[in-house]
RNA sequence: GUCCCGGUAGCUCAGUUGGAUAGAGCAGCCGCCUUCUAAGCGGCAGGUCGUGCGUUCGAAUCGCACCCGGGACGCCA
């Protein structure tokens, strides 16, 4: 698989002591890993065993971690140990310092597992050494520029909900991605469908258009361009295989004139796209005006739409499939002369069964037209030789993928990246209708994302009206917007990325359990609390001392944090962020309801609580941004 | 036909890469607001992890076969 960019697990190194000289990591869970590792090591140094790997406990009460590795090593030693007694030894050279409590043969359970309790003092310092810019989120300094292929627009259509999961989880990945690797690491490309025949199609008919006066080019919208595309395609789409049945098989003159008859005019309009299409690639003044208009008022509403989804795409990252076109004859010819290429049937293709893969990929066809892998296949070459990418994420539904698999093979294959380069395809799934069918709306077509948006925001509208107390109509249209824009996200990132799933708004603006809405509520507790302390003057601790369980639940799931960042970076599956996400949330609901803040029983308490309060509001707000959900105060 | 996904509670989904009694949310039932936002919290109930073999101390997880659903498969993008 190519993704698999993380550190592979193999075998410890025997004579590397990393652990003792790099800083103890915020994570209780990293830190155990390396005393587990150092354990191991003491206890079998002969031995070459896998990397213990030490996880939270699936039931509290067996503790707050477990190692299970005992039984595993049992039997690759093949000394006869066995497994408790592989734990035992373990156990005997396992040093956790004032981090858990000590380990003994009491801790060694069942067929072998050790478990291990966090102290809650420890905690305590763990979540005061959290408090810092980073929150413990470390960068890669070495990290290779990495290129996050999004969003993927196409001129004269509005964004639609297919358009959704691209831009979200795209976007996400992309936010996540900027943290661990460094902003300026990581380079969006919204990779926009401007080029090709059905672009010049609209473009004939535009002008066409213009010439009647029916239209102003001036004061058209992307609505307009919408419907001038349907039109246009109507009138093209022509009974071409009808035509040719009749004429291979012979079915007679009469059949064959009606064809033509009813073809004529279909005809005529695509040899007029044809026309418009070589216009527009030789730089014709009038073409390329009407397609430059057609570009922006495209442009400024989608990226209007990307906006109101909160996902950082801009004109900047937008780099259409008409920036390559120049560039694909050279690359073709490049191809064929250095026998990647080769003619299959007319047309030009790599061969891929070298790399596995049956079917070719075809960059021309036998007409001399390049497809949609030719585009791609300059694109991967500007990405890594002007761009610097040495890791490319196509965030594309999963439908494409094997179309990303010839294109990535074939990039390799013609040395249009280097071996090293990392080419991967982030594939989701599609978004489905109650009918299991592609979500469309009632009368055929696709759902305009715009218009998600717009009912997301007016159901939000109405949950908050029924239940808010005293909020300005101003403040509750603000908020409406926001937690709509958390329901739509969360609700796209929350599930497995390469999985279908089918749309519900009623779902998706839903206010409880699982919920966008639900995590911004948490916040929103938090920052009642934080507010009503700083109107009392009421200061936080130095440092935040755990006593209460849902105390230490809390802190438990707060130094979760950075490892879950790094997991999202490394398996580019951000509904993992999600999951933690809801986890702190739930954590810090029981704390809000067993703990009392401004009400604590002693002033030391209070200060304390109200620390812990302070770093879940930070990593509640830096979680969600990565989701790419802003907070919001109160709700 | 070949290849790629998926199948876990009535519904929607997790399951930390092979660990202990499979977890959440919704829906249902029972409790909790004169106390920091009840959009919440606590509890009950709900399961043949598609089926069958196999691998081993241990399988929802790995392998094989089959069943069901979806998708992709040469000149569209």
């Amino acid at each position: 698989m190519e993704r698999s960019w993380g550190l592979p697990s193999g075998p410890m190194s025997l004579t590397n002591a990393d652990a003792a000289h790099t800083p103890e990591p915020l994570d209780p869970g990293a830190v155990l890993r390396r005393r587990f590792a150092a354990a191991v090591r003491a206890a079998f140094p002969e031995a070459n065993l896998p990397e213990p790997s030490v996880t939270i406990a699936q039931n509290a009460k067996f503790g707050d971690y477990q190692c299970s590795n005992a039984m595993a090593y049992a039997k690759a030693l093949g000394t006869g140990l066995n497994p408790r007694q592989v734990a035992q030894a373990i156990v005997e050279r396992l040093d956790l310092g004032d981090l858990a409590e000590p380990v003994t043969a009491a801790n060694i359970a069942g067929p072998g597992f050790i478990n291990v309790t966090i102290r809650p003092a420890a905690l305590g310092a763990k979540v005061d050494a959290m408090d810092v810019p980073s929150l413990g989120i470390e960068v890669d300094a070495d990290a290779p520029v990495t290129v996050v292929d999004l969003c993927g627009v196409n001129l004269a259509k509005q964004m639609h909900i297919g358009h959704l999961r691209s831009t979200v989880i795209g976007d996400t990945l992309a936010r996540v991605l900027e943290r661990t690797l460094g902003a300026a690491k990581v380079k969006r490309q919204n990779h926009v469908g401007d080029w090709g025949l059905p672009i010049a199609m609209v473009t004939a008919k535009l002008m066409s258009l213009e010439k009647a006066g029916k239209i102003d080019l001036g004061a058209i919208t992307l609505d307009d361009l919408d419907r001038v595309y349907k039109q246009a395609k109507a009138e093209c789409e022509a009974d071409v295989d009808g035509l040719a049945f009749a004429l291979a098989w012979g079915m007679g003159p009469k059949v064959e004139a009606e064809l033509e008859a009813f073809n004529a005019e279909p005809l005529e309009r695509s040899a007029e796209a044809r026309r418009t299409l070589v216009a527009l690639q030789n730089g014709d003044g009038d073409v390329r005006r009407v397609w430059k208009r057609l570009y922006d008022v495209t442009m400024s509403a989608c990226l209007q739409t990307c906006a109101r989804l909160n996902a950082n795409i801009t004109e900047a990252h937008s780099a259409g499939e008409s920036s390559y076109e120049e560039r694909l004859a050279p690359l073709v010819a490049k191809l064929k002369a250095s026998g990647v290429a080769v003619v299959d049937d007319g047309a030009l293709v790599v061969r891929l069964e070298d790399a596995g893969i049956a079917e070719p990929c075809i960059v021309q066809k036998r007409d001399g037209g390049f497809l949609y892998a030719t585009t791609d296949l300059a694109a991967i070459s500007h990405r890594v030789s002007a761009l610097g990418a040495s890791r490319i994420i196509y965030c594309v539904d999963a439908r494409q993928s094997l179309h990303f698999r010839q294109v990535f093979a074939a990039a390799r294959k013609a040395g249009l990246v280097p071996a090293s380069a990392v080419l991967e395809h982030a594939a989701f799934g599609t978004i489905l209708g109650e009918d299991n069918r592609p979500f469309k709306s009632r009368s055929g077509e696709s759902v305009r994302l715009g218009d998600v948006i717009d009912e997301a925001v007016e159901a939000a509208r109405g949950q908050l009206a029924a239940r808010s107390r005293d909020l300005p109509e101003a403040e509750l249209e603000t908020i409406a917007r926001g937690v709509a824009l958390a329901a739509i996200r969360y609700t796209d990132l929350s599930s497995e990325r390469t999985k279908d799933y089918v749309f519900s708004l009623q779902r998706m603006v839903a206010f409880e359990g699982d919920t966008g809405p639900y995590l911004l509520y948490a916040l929103a507790r938090v920052n009642s609390i934080l507010r009503n302390a700083a109107e009392q003057r009421l200061a936080s601790a130095p440092t935040c001392t755990i006593e209460h369980a849902a105390e230490k639940s809390l802190a438990l799931a707060l130094l979760r944090y950075p490892a879950c960042v790094q997991d999202v970076a490394r398996t580019l599956e951000p509904h993992r962020l999600c999951a933690y996400l809801y986890e702190l949330a739930v954590a810090f609901g029981g704390f809000f309801e067993a703990c009392p803040v401004l009400r604590a029983e002693t002033a030391e308490r209070r200060a304390s609580r109200l620390r812990l309060c302070t770093m879940t509001k930070r990593v509640l707000t830096d979680g969600l941004g990565l989701l790419g959900i802003p907070a919001i105060e109160r709700m």
